[in-house]
DNA sequence: CAAAAAAGGTATGTATACATATTTTTTTAT
DNA sequence: ATAAAAAAATATGTATACATACCTTTTTTG
């Protein structure tokens, strides 16, 4: 076993770990909403009426797997899509007041998860994993701006 | 948008950087394989023989995906599967020969990209990085042992 | 302005990723 | 020794995750 040690794999488990964290106090507070899911929530809140490649850039996602998310949004009656007037192709997408309660609903608890998932570091360790992970995110984002 | 900033939004950025520069990097290689496809490669090469449930704990996936990849590594006829004589339930998987070609073609691709993953951070920081890493997996394994 | 390029969305296909249920087989407990 | 519990696979269902192709609409360009 030479993967271990990896940054590949140790990123994964941190991914793997951090997904698990999320899932488990989401369903404890009684929110039916993946990682994703929020974070098209938290995109459509700061601009309402946004389109969907507009979120997919936002948060990094591709324009296939966003359609499936705010299909899944749509279902829950947390958005509503309509066709914009500017732009026939595109879809205009607004948090419903459901959408709006569901997030502040789940938003304390978002916020809470984070430290959670990064137990066994102590505060200034948690600054500096997240700052190397930032800057690693940067680098990478300016080597290859379309990933 | 208050995600930029949040654990699981940059730990999620660090897999999807680390999945594309690994498939980028084999497919220039002329590899077909993915992160977990080598991954399960990597830990059947270590115990030749060994059942799923076993892969599937020492690489941290679940049972029914490594199934999965195990289906499509024996697709590709890098592995073999046969029943166990010990034990009827289990599947005793081994690298074939195009298998071990593979590995040995892979591992130094996999080796060397680790590196281009953490690029923006200098070798101290890399180590670093690499260390809150483990601790946090470590911390949270300890927390949760089934996750 | 008409052809070409680009952009938004959807469709399709492949590969995770994991929960839950089911089947077969083995182990444990009485 | 037998019923019960546990374990290994597999099956099923849901949700990413992303590449590629396609359709529609808009923008750009000659």
């Amino acid at each position: 076993m030479q993967i271990y040690g990896m940054a590949g794999h140790l990123i994964r488990r941190l991914n793997q770990i951090s997904t698990h964290v999320f899932s488990t106090r989401m369903m404890e507070a009684g929110i039916d909403l993946t990682s994703v899911q929020f974070a098209a929530l938290d995109a459509i809140r700061t601009r309402p009426g946004i389109d969907q490649a507009t979120i997919a850039t936002m948060i990094a996602y591709d324009r296939a797997t966003i359609g499936g998310v705010i299909d899944r949004l749509e279902q829950k009656k947390y958005v509503t899509r309509s066709i914009s007037k500017r732009d026939r192709r595109a879809r205009e997408v607004t948090l419903s007041a459901e959408g709006e309660n569901i997030y502040a609903k789940a938003l304390p608890v978002v916020v809470a998860l984070q430290n959670e998932i990064l137990r066994g570091l102590s505060s200034s360790e948690r600054e500096a994993f997240l700052e190397f992970a930032t800057k690693t995110i940067e680098a990478n984002s300016d080597e290859n701006p379309s990933a």
